[in-house]
DNA sequence: TCTGGGGTCCTTATTCGT
DNA sequence: TCTGACGAATAAGGACCC
C-alpha cells in the first residue's frame, strides 16, 4: 500500500515535476489512454475521515497484535519512518505517539465499491487490482465526454474527494506499466502524465526495483551483473538476462524496460484460488489445536467458496514453523467441493501425512482449480450430499443471526473470530 | 526490524499415459 | 516387447504484489 517510496528511490527530482499536472496545465497526453488511480494511504485516510480529530497524528492501521504488521501509514507517520509491512513493533518504536488501529475491512470495501462506481460511470473498461488501486481505458470515453485523458483524471480525483473524503494519485500513460508508476510517483495527492514519446526519459533513470516483478530477490540478482537502472536492463541482450533470472521474468522486464506493454485493461477475471491463514501469537505444537485451527480455516475457505458459486479440486494447507520456513502440502480430488467436511477432512490428513517437526507459527488452507459449482457435486448417494445440505442450512443461518449462530461441535466455546488463535480458552 | 493475509505467477521435479 | 520422447497433470517451493 505504500510501497511507491522506495521505489522512486534517488530519481532526479526535476524529472518527476516534468510530467506534474498543477493548475489544469500538464504534457501532451494525446495517445496516453490509460489511466491508474491510487489511494493515498487508503486504510488511514478511511479512518481519519471517520475520526476528523485524527487529521493532524500520525495514524498506522494494521495487526496490533505481538506479530503484525503495518498495513497503511498517513503520511505523518512516514515522516517517523513508518512503512508498510514492517512490524508493528518496529513502528511502535518509530513513532509511540501515533495512533495504532486495526483495520475495518466492511469500511474499506464500501469505499472501494463507491470509488469504483465513480471509475464505471466513465468507462466499464475498470480493472481493480485491489481495494485501493485500478486501470481504467478511456479511449472509447473520449469523444462521449469531450475529454482527454488527463481531463478525466482530474475530474476523478476532484470526484473521489467530494464524495468519499479522501485524495488519490493518478497517473495518465500509453501503458498499463507507465500509467501505475505515474501515480506512484505522483503521490500523494497528485497527477502525472508520461506522453507517449517521453516513455523512455521517464523510465531511464529509474532503479530496476521500480519494474513490476522486482522485488529483494531479483534486484540483488541483477545488481550482481551490474545493472541497477531500468536503462541497463534496457540495454542488457536478452539471452544474458535469461540466464541471470530465468525466461520469463527476462522477457517481461526486458520489454516493460523498453516501454513495451500489450495487456490490456480487463475487467473480469476468474479466481484462481481461495484460501484462510492465521498467524498465531504465540507457536504451538499441539496437534490437536492445530486440527480444530484447520477446521475453522476449512469452514472459512469453504463458505468463501459458497458465497462465490464455486468449487475447488486441489486442496492445499500451508504450514509455517517457528523459523519461518514454510511448507505447503497439497491433495487433487477426484471431484470439486465446496462441502467444510471434506475439505478438512483432507486437510487434515496432509496435516498427519506430514506431520510438522517442530513449532508452529502459521497455518493455513487454500482450494486451487476453481471452477463454477454445481457439477459434479450432484452424484446421488455421494456421502457428502447430507453434508453440503448442512452447509447451506448454515450459510443461511448465519446470514440471518451473524457468524457465532452455527459452529462446528469441536469449536464451540470459542469465540468465532480468534478460536483457537492464542489464550487458553474457556474450559467447559 | 523479525517479519500479516489475501492472492498471482513462475520454475522445477515427478508421474503417468501414449 | 522394450525404450525413448513428449505432453499433461500434479506437487512443492519461492518471488512478488497490495
Amino acid at each position: 500500500m505504500l510501497c511507491g517510496m522506495g521505489r522512486s528511490g534517488d530519481l532526479p527530482r526535476g524529472l518527476v515535476e516534468r510530467f506534474r499536472a498543477r493548475d489544469d496545465a500538464w504534457p501532451d497526453d494525446a495517445g496516453c489512454p490509460i489511466l491508474h488511480v491510487d489511494m493515498d494511504a487508503f486504510y488511514a485516510s478511511v479512518e481519519i475521515r471517520e475520526r476528523p480529530e485524527l487529521a493532524e497524528r500520525p495514524v498506522v492501521v494494521g495487526g496490533v497484535g505481538p506479530r503484525g504488521v503495518v498495513s497503511s501509514a498517513n503520511y505523518i507517520a512516514r515522516g517517523f519512518g513508518v512503512r508498510s509491512a514492517m512490524p508493528t513493533a518496529h513502528a511502535r518504536r518509530l513513532c509511540p505517539h501515533a495512533v495504532f488501529l486495526p483495520p475495518t475491512f466492511e469500511l474499506y470495501q464500501e469505499v472501494s465499491a463507491g470509488v469504483l462506481a465513480i471509475f464505471r460511470d466513465i468507462t466499464p473498461l475498470v480493472e481493480p487490482l485491489s481495494l485501493d488501486e485500478a486501470f481504467l481505458d478511456v479511449a472509447g470515453a473520449l469523444r462521449r465526454l469531450r475529454a482527454t485523458p488527463a481531463e478525466i483524471g482530474a475530474q476523478i480525483r476532484r470526484q473521489v474527494r467530494a464524495e468519499h473524503g479522501i485524495s488519490c494519485s493518478v497517473g495518465v500513460g500509453p501503458t498499463k506499466f507507465v500509467a501505475k508508476l505515474a501515480s506512484g510517483l505522483g503521490k500523494p495527492d497528485g497527477m502525472l502524465v508520461v506522453p507517449r514519446d517521453e516513455v523512455d526519459a521517464f523510465l531511464r533513470p529509474l532503479p530496476v526495483s521500480a519494474l513490476w516483478g522486482v522485488g529483494k530477490a531479483t534486484a540483488e540478482r541483477l545488481a550482481a551483473i551490474g545493472l541497477e537502472r531500468v536503462a541497463d536492463v534496457a540495454e542488457t541482450p536478452l539471452p544474458r538476462l535469461r540466464r541471470a533470472i530465468g525466461t520469463a521474468q527476462a522477457e517481461h522486464l526486458h520489454a516493460l524496460a523498453r516501454g513495451h506493454d500489450g495487456r490490456a485493461v480487463v475487467p473480469e477475471t476468474a479466481e484462481k484460488s481461495i484460501g484462510a491463514e492465521e498467524t498465531f501469537e504465540v507457536d504451538h505444537y499441539d496437534r490437536i489445536l492445530l486440527a480444530r485451527e484447520l477446521l475453522r480455516l476449512s469452514e472459512k475457505t469453504a463458505a468463501s467458496l459458497r458465497s462465490r458459486g464455486l468449487s475447488g479440486r486441489t486442496v492445499s494447507i500451508k504450514v509455517r514453523y517457528s523459523d519461518f520456513t514454510t511448507i505447503s502440502r497439497s491433495r487433487t480430488l477426484p471431484t470439486p467441493t465446496d462441502v467444510t467436511q471434506e475439505i478438512y477432512r483432507t486437510a487434515v490428513r496432509l496435516l498427519t501425512d506430514h506431520a510438522p517437526p517442530g513449532a508452529v507459527r502459521l497455518i493455513g488452507v487454500r482450494m486451487e482449480q476453481l471452477g463454477p459449482a454445481g457439477q459434479d457435486q450432484l452424484t446421488l448417494d455421494a456421502p457428502e450430499n447430507g453434508w453440503r445440505e448442512a452447509d447451506q442450512a448454515a450459510d443461511r443461518a448465519r446470514s440471518k443471526y451473524g457468524r457465532a449462530a452455527i459452529r462446528p461441535a469441536s469449536l464451540l466455546g470459542e469465540h468465532p473470530d480468534r478460536a483457537g488463535a492464542t489464550e487458553p480458552r474457556p474450559k467447559r
